[in-house]
DNA sequence: GCAATGACTGGAG
DNA sequence: CCTCCAGCCATTG
């Protein structure tokens, strides 16, 4: 409780991605001032299993648009399969039209 | 308190 | 084009 750490705010802007649009761990790390430190985006995720609620992984990637951790969700098709399910079309374990895709933190919480 | 780790990124070779 | 290296910073042991 009270986890005001870097984690909880991670959480909450993956969150605010809407379905059907994809960021990068880069993108939220730069959103929340930590350019640079994606790999903590990252950590964070590992812990989402933990965390409450749940936060929607899938819908982050790495800046190629790679499922990178697909690999440490329940089972590997299930990030595909849940992009797929909200319209993100997913090939070679890479999100289609990614960049098209892609969701900008401080761009969409802006309006 | 120190050392190791990590679902990343970008640049250099 | 592909591969390797170093930086990044918070969490955990």
């Amino acid at each position: 409780m009270d986890k005001d750490t870097f984690f909880d705010k991670v959480y909450e802007v993956v969150r605010q991605v809407p379905a059907g649009r994809v960021t990068s761990y880069g993108a939220i790390a730069e959103f929340l001032g930590m350019k640079g430190s994606a790999r903590m985006v990252g950590y964070a995720m590992n812990v989402c299993r933990s965390a409450s609620p749940p936060v929607p992984a899938h819908r982050v990637v790495n800046r190629n648009g790679l499922l990178s951790g697909k690999h440490h969700f329940p089972t590997p098709e299930l990030m595909e399969q849940m992009l797929e399910s909200e319209g993100v079309a997913v090939e070679e374990d890479q999100v289609v039209d990614f960049k098209k895709l892609f969701w900008h933190p401080a761009q969409e919480l802006q309006v």
